[in-house]
DNA sequence: GCCAACGTTGGC
DNA sequence: GCCAACGTTGGC
C-alpha cells in the first residue's frame, strides 16, 4: 500500500511549476536526519504533497515517487541520500498553511508540529482531509 | 556524554 | 526584520 508524503520547498529555489516543466527531479539536498529517515522510507509509487515554503505557504501540487533513495550526488560524504519525484496532479485550490492550521483534522500533521521538516509523513486520513479541502 | 552557544529555517 | 523552534557544534 502507497504512503503519503510532504516535501517542502522554496519556491525561488524549486517551485513546483519548476517541477511540471521538468516532469521529474532528483530530490536532494536534504541535510536533516529526520528528513533523511524520512526519504529512505520512500517507496516507488508513494504519493507527495508538494509545499511552498516562503511568502505563500501551503500545498500547491502532488508528485509521485519514481525512485528510491539513493546516494545524494551533490554529497561528498556518502551520508546522504536523494529520492526522485515525478510531476502528479496539481492541485485543484491551493491549500494555504493557515487552511491546515485551521482544519482540526490536520492538527497532528508533521508540518504543523515540527515546521522546520523538510520532509514529512502524511497519514491516509491527512491525505483525504487535504485532497478535500483542495477541492481535488 | 552533557549542555550552552550558535546557526538556520520558516512563519509572521 | 524579528522571533521561535530546533539542529549542530564544541568545550569540558
Amino acid at each position: 500500500m502507497a504512503q503519503y508524503w510532504l516535501v517542502k520547498s522554496e519556491p525561488d529555489t524549486y517551485s513546483f511549476d519548476d517541477l511540471v516543466r521538468d516532469g521529474s527531479t532528483v530530490w536532494d539536498g536534504v541535510r536533516n536526519p529526520a528528513a533523511a529517515k524520512h526519504l529512505r522510507t520512500m517507496a516507488v509509487g508513494d504519493e507527495v504533497f508538494f509545499y511552498h515554503s516562503g511568502a505563500k505557504p501551503g500545498v500547491v501540487g502532488r508528485a509521485r515517487v519514481t525512485r528510491t533513495a539513493f546516494p545524494d550526488p551533490n554529497d561528498a560524504s556518502g551520508r546522504w541520500v536523494a529520492v526522485e519525484l515525478a510531476a502528479g496532479k496539481p492541485v485543484k485550490a491551493p491549500v494555504s498553511l493557515a487552511d491546515i492550521k485551521a482544519e482540526p483534522a490536520l492538527a497532528d500533521l508533521a508540518i504543523v508540529r515540527q515546521g522546520r521538516l523538510s520532509v514529512s509523513p502524511v497519514t491516509a486520513a491527512e491525505w483525504k482531509t487535504i485532497t478535500a479541502m483542495a477541492q481535488s
